[in-house]
DNA sequence: CCCGATTCAGTTGTGCACGATCTAATCGCG
DNA sequence: CGCGATTAGATCGTGCACAACTGAATCGGG
């Protein structure tokens, strides 16, 4: 039975509280950021044959959940802004999986929609997150709680980012 | 608004639905990605008094702790190779906190060293990381959680990633 | 009806990431 | 000793991220 020790714990003595640590291995937000690029790594050959990028792939997985949402409902899904996501889109219209036109009724606006190329990709992608699921070798719980801590952590992040005006 | 199954469902084991899930929301890739986004996001405004990125805090960290390192030994640090170390190391050059040169007894290998500059820098980085972890907001129970979380996770893909397949 | 403020998407400039490729130095084996 | 293989670092091209800015469309108060 395997327990989720592999990587080894040597033995950090002589350090209770990490969080003041200098340490590279002590910080939080270097392991967040070596496993982000790791996972985004491991994406790449996968979602190659898809012709899509990490990015792109996660704009499709949007999508593909509610169709024709405007630039700025997308940068709010995945927090991105329009500087990211504008010649991003531009490239996914390239390759004809989405359109975009300015909405009618607020010309300010530009819904993207599916191409029927881009609806179809969709059964392709489906093996993905099973892929990525075994590759990251996680338990459902470990999943469950990595998520949950990582969520957590990104609220209280975002709202200390976020200052709220008029309270102080 | 209507938000689908998010921790509803008890059946964690017997049916991993939520890995084979394609909703943007299920998916940890993402959860790890905005996270990781948000914290480098938050780190900037401390990091823009030092006069570094994020990156660049990373491998300043590495030095603090070990100085006098080739650029490879760095890129085992970080996980990162010599193309995007190459033009970081070139800009710390510039803004003085490290020097590079040659060694004497392998011209291939290029030595890492900081400057007085670079040095004191530590100084001033001490109240960092505390800062952060406050942001952060999780306990400490959690934030170890995640680290190890995310060290078995990368442990993981990276082994998945470097498996050659030496099928005989 | 006009004018200032706001909203939305796009553009620009800087700095990562990373695959592919290059060059030079070193190693290894006959 | 010679020469192919390996290693270290740098360079190039593509594609994010994000701050700062531009410009058009819309809204709101007088």
């Amino acid at each position: 039975m395997d327990h989720p020790d592999e990587q080894g714990s040597p033995a950090k003595q002589g350090s209770p509280d990490e969080q003041g640590s200098l340490l590279l291995q002590d910080q939080l937000c270097f392991a967040l950021y070596a496993a982000s690029r790791s996972v985004t790594t491991r994406y790449r050959p996968l979602l190659e044959e898809l012709g899509l990028t990490y990015p792109q792939y996660l704009v499709m997985l949007a999508l593909w959940e509610q169709d024709s949402v405007s630039v700025r409902e997308l940068g709010a899904s995945l927090q991105l802004d329009s500087s990211t996501l504008s010649p991003l889109l531009k490239r996914l219209e390239a390759a004809g999986l989405i359109s975009r036109r300015r909405r009618p009724d607020d010309e300010r606006s530009v819904a993207v929609t599916l191409t029927r190329a881009g609806t179809e990709l969709r059964e392709r992608a489906r093996s993905v997150p099973l892929a990525i699921g075994q590759a990251m070798g996680l338990t459902p719980e470990q999943d469950a709680t990595a998520k949950q801590l990582l969520r957590l952590l990104t609220a209280h992040v975002n709202a200390a980012g976020t200052d709220r005006p008029g309270s102080s």
